[in-house]
DNA sequence: CTCTGAAATGAGAGTAGCTCTCAAAAGATG
DNA sequence: CATCTTTTGAGAGCTACTCTCATTTCAGAG
């Protein structure tokens, strides 16, 4: 298996993914090139993993089914991965968490924290993130990856945290604790895909912190 | 990257690892060869990853140094990860938890089952569990399988408690319970490799424990 | 409208991880 | 020693990913 590259530079301002808001601003044709790009190896690509599956589904196809070649979907993705779990979740993370007041402690407030992000993903278009949702739980690498700390969201909620302690390293402490609010939320995601993806996910999410405040009681 | 392929079976009956005890039984020519092998790949493969990083070290060097050819290699791991995280883990977690009696109440059991495990693991040389800890902690890829509960040890664990709770499918409870235990083990052993593994792991593992029992305290 | 510079693309060659097949080598067994 | 079984090596092939370089496409200035 390569190691997955670290992440290879986008095509420079790139808006990268969640879209609305930014369609508004007058996009040049170029731009306007690249976000069509972007959402059309998106979309073909997760119509062949619908059709074929994740391992079935080469890059070059994709690419060819988008009408680009191979080496312009990785200028876009930086790995197959990527594709799925890219963009959207980051800068969510990165609001939710931003806009809790420094002072609040702590579970209490990642559980803010949490409720927002999930109202907000809840939000998007819910056919494409339960398909989103189905792959991350099937395709291991995916799996592994979302849980990683290292990466965005779960390293983001750790440099705040430790941040906020006016530390310059994470203790032990801090890192299970960012460890722990990850793999609930992971977990309380994929469980709801798993299912069918019926429900309110932040009604899961309650039931996922009541059980952690409970988990010590036995 | 190359998703990761399911296992493939190992050398028929191998013993796969964690030796001592199997020594003991008197071993044919042919399975005393395979041991050394295996323990060839691992030692020349450790020493290149020491020397050259992991990433710049290829399967075909490691191959090269235990004087056997690259297909050899995959015979004996599945993949070039596996050489760091397969064996030692799985049997001893195996063995920790089943040994717990099945009508503990759960936090408290896994509580054990954890400082048991990782006093077993303290048991062993504690240079290489260094290495590979540390190796674990560098290596992204390394990293996020280790965290990924569907691999072995979290996903043991997971069945087990389903089991005990004498269900067929995991609750989200039981998913989020075997998960943060999981993360908690895995922190831990990190934060340890992160700071130079000095000091009783069983130690930090106390604390970690402690911990999260006061997650929700505040 | 055209010229010029910058950015995006395609083509293609190369690397590494991994799979599979097949024939040769080596240990086990009688 | 002969035969059966397991292990091995050689090598071809696939896919993810990287890099380079020539070509195309847009943007902005005159």
């Amino acid at each position: 298996m390569t190691t997955p590259r670290s992440a290879r530079p986008r095509p420079s301002d790139d808006p990268s993914g969640s879209l609305e808001e930014l369609i508004e601003a007058p996009l040049s044709l170029r731009e306007r090139k690249k976000l069509k790009t972007r959402q059309a190896l998106r979309r073909e690509a997760f119509r062949l993993f619908e059709e074929q599956g994740w391992e079935a589904t080469t890059v070059d196809q994709i690419a060819a089914a988008a009408e680009v070649s191979p080496s312009t979907f990785f200028r876009y993705f930086p790995t197959k991965e990527d594709l799925v779990l890219s963009d959207e979740y980051d800068p969510l993370m990165a609001a939710a968490i931003r806009s809790r007041p420094a002072d609040e402690p702590f579970l209490t407030s990642a559980r803010e924290v949490l409720v927002a992000l999930v109202r907000r993903i809840d939000a998007q278009e819910h056919a494409e993130l339960y398909q989103r949702m189905r792959l991350t739980a099937a395709v291991p690498s995916l799996r592994a990856r979302m849980l990683d700390g290292t990466n965005q969201p779960t390293g983001m909620l750790l440099e705040l945290l430790t941040e906020r302690a006016g530390l310059d390293a994470p203790t032990l402490e801090l890192r299970i604790t960012a460890a722990v609010v990850s793999a609930t939320l992971t977990e309380t995601s994929l469980y709801w895909a798993d299912n069918g993806a019926r429900g309110d996910l932040a009604e899961l999410l309650d039931r996922a912190l009541r059980h952690l405040q409970e988990l010590d009681r036995s």
